[in-house]
This record gives C-alpha cells, structure tokens and sequence, in this order.
DNA sequence: GGCGCACTTGTCAGAGTCTGACACAAGTGG
DNA sequence: CCACTTGTGTCAGACTCTGACAAGTGCGCC
C-alpha cells in the first residue's frame, strides 16, 4: 500500500496524495465549524459529509471514524516528537529532552495555513466531547508506545522498562494539562509557558 | 435517583438495589468470559443478553454502554479514592497521600467475591480492544475532576491549579501503569509493590 | 486514438450500538 | 380490589461504520 505506485515520484508525495491530503484539510476545517457551533454529538456524519459535497460513505473514506476529523492522524505528531527526541544528546536527562520534544511541536503547531485561533478551535472542540477526549488520550497511548523504548534506553537498567512508561506517561500529562488549560484561556498566555510551567511541577528522580 | 423510595431503608441498600446490583454481577461475570474466550468486538450485546437470559434491551437498562459491563461505574472508585485522600493530614505530602490513596484501592480489591484472578482476568480484557482503553480513561478524567480540588487545596498558592492537575494525572499514570504491568505478569508481582515502585519514579516538585 | 489500469466516488445493503415508546406482568400498599 | 411502581419484552428508529458492486475519471502505453 505504502510504496510503489508503478513510477514511484521520489519528490515527498505522490499528486494523489497531495490531493487526498487537500481534501482532508477541506472536510476538517468544514467539520470544526459545524461542530464548534452545533456541538460534536449534534452533528452527523451524513451533514458533514453534505456539507462538503460528498456521500457519508466517501467521508468514512478519508476518515474511518467521525472522531479522526478533529483527532488527525495519530502517527505524525507521535513521530514528530519521536524524531526530535532521538535527536537530542544522550546525556541530557531525559526529563528535560520530553520537555524539549513537546515544546518543539507546540511551537510548529500555528497549524499547516490557519491562524493561532485554528488550532484553539480545535482543542475546546476536542475537549467538549466526552469521546473525543478518549480517543485523544488513546493517541497518547499510541505516542507513548513510540517513545518509552527511546526513553527505556537512556535509563539505568534498574526497572527501566516501568520508571520509562511512568515517565513518558507523565510527559503525556504535562502536555495534555498544557494544552487544555491553554484551550480554555482568554488570555493571551502561550501553551509553550504553559508546557514549562507543567514539566517543572513533577521531575524524575534520577 | 439516589435518595428516597417511598421509605428509606436506611440499612446501605434498598432490596430492589441489592437485586439490581446481583444482576449487574452476573451479567458482568457472564460478559467477561465471552469477552476473555472470543474477543471484546467478537461478542454482541445480543448474545451477551442470551447468555444472561434477557433480552439486549434489558442489558441496556443496566449498562448504558457495552463498554461499561468492563469498565463499571465510574464514580464508585473515585468516590473511594476521594474519601482515603480527604483523610489523610494535610501536613503529608501529597504525593504521599496519592500513593496511599490508590494503595487503598488495588489492596481492597481482591474483587467482591471472586479470586484476585478474576481481577486480573477484567484488567487483561480492558487492555484487549481498544476502545475499552479509551472508556477507561476516561473514567481516571473524572477521577482527576474529583481529586484535583483537594490537591490544590494543599499546594502553595503559587500556580496551584495547574500544578495539582499535572500531580493528579501523572498519579493516574503510575496507577495505570502499575495495573497494566501487573495483569500482564505472569510471575507474584503484587500491584502493590509495582505502585510503589511506580510512585517511587516521579516526585512533585516542592 | 483506443485500451487497460489505478483510483475515486456513489449507491445499496447490512451489522451493530443505543434510545424512545408502548404494553404487559408482578409485587406493594392503601 | 385498585392504584402505583418497577422490571421486562417488543417494536421502531437513528446513527456509525463496513463490504460489495457499478460507474466515472485521469493516465500511460501500444
């Protein structure tokens, strides 16, 4: 599925993919407004789906559940933040180095074209649906499985495998709590003063 | 809902709780070995009602969700966590207070009347599909909902809110954490012992 | 140009979860 | 005996999600 399409175009992506990706964007961005104004539960899949021009069986086809529209792809961020961590020195504690990795995503976020405000959006969205929240958290598990082997590494062999997933989990919070306090200010404070201020409330003991 | 019919026993229960509550047992009992012998998404809520000798309607009438025969009720645990927490001095430190807490909890349960591999048994099936995962942390939100107040009480004032929620959840982390390593062990390892060493990694800044 | 090929989309049909409405049985208390 | 409450079954419906088939579109190749 992944890789050959016959002339594999060497250049990031394929045009097929460019497109699918546009249109992606598009039903995203429809379906946040419909459901910043109306409500995640009011709104089904069928509307959005009309709304942007389309059959609710090609919605499913860009997006297998209604949740992944506000959720995204769960990998890129996982592996954004894998990457950056992996590029950090081994001897930085790795408390300070999840803290980095994080901030380094936050930071690229004033989301792919739209405004700062976009991104909130799309957070008090996440964060007014009981289901969406579950399976945001469930991306979380899904980063925290990418990162607690990098983590595990960088540890004294002594239980490394359950202080790594304590770790990372509490690196997940920090960015979680971040991230949902940012949501919810009217004030202009940042989410990476936020994020420093959580990773600054817990430390591992070394 | 909670209070008076008619006249209040006030003995805990009333008699229809008491045979409402039997109920739910059984057709927990009956659903979590459907779900350990063929797979969560495997079994319908239809064949989980013939089981149990009632129509699927009638399950409903006792768990809102599928999920929630796994899950059970939320509040019941936080609830109990909660009342240990509110006990503790307030000159503890609260990490300290967390730990007993949740110690508390996975000591009390060698579940209601079956083996402690009954417990086991529910904790392995809850980690199976994924969208149990989901539902369960969302039950640990509203745990954190009903602990984060009475943290933040014993924080100094500086940045308590957003402090006692970074504690709060990296606390559920170490819960989960400990509970998940402890149903996938083979060997004696107690939940105890994993939550000790779970709590022992990370410390609240004071 | 005509031909297949890959990909996308729509329609249809179906399974599964969950909810509301109504009717019926059974136990309780006056 | 008559309400009243509660538990249950049946029926109908909304919604999400999936599989299968048919039709349309753009592309390279002969």
């Amino acid at each position: 599925m992944s890789s050959t399409t016959s002339s594999g175009p060497s250049s990031g992506q394929s045009l097929r993919e460019i497109s699918r990706d546009a249109v992606r964007a598009r039903i995203n961005e429809i379906a946040l407004d419909l459901f910043a104004e109306r409500g995640f539960d009011q709104v089904t899949v069928e509307q959005i789906a009309a709304a942007a021009g389309m059959s609710a069986r090609t919605f499913h086809r860009y997006f297998p559940a209604k949740e992944d529209v506000v959720i995204g792809d769960p990998a890129h961020g996982g592996e954004f933040v894998r990457a950056v961590f992996a590029g950090r020195p081994a001897d930085e504690p790795v408390w300070d180095s999840l803290h980095l990795s994080f901030e380094a995503l936050v930071t690229r976020s004033p989301q792919k074209g739209g405004d700062d405000d976009r991104g909130k959006l799309s957070m008090r969205v996440l964060l007014s649906a009981a289901s969406l929240r579950a399976r945001s958290l469930e991306k979380h598990l899904l980063w925290a499985r990418m990162l607690t082997p990098l983590v595990a590494e960088r540890l004294p062999a002594d239980d490394a495998a359950l202080r790594a997933e304590i770790i990372v989990q509490s690196a997940l919070a920090c960015l979680d709590v971040a991230l949902t306090t940012w949501a919810n200010a009217d004030d202009g404070t940042t989410a990476s003063e936020l994020l420093e201020r959580s990773f600054a409330t817990m430390r591992p003991q070394v």
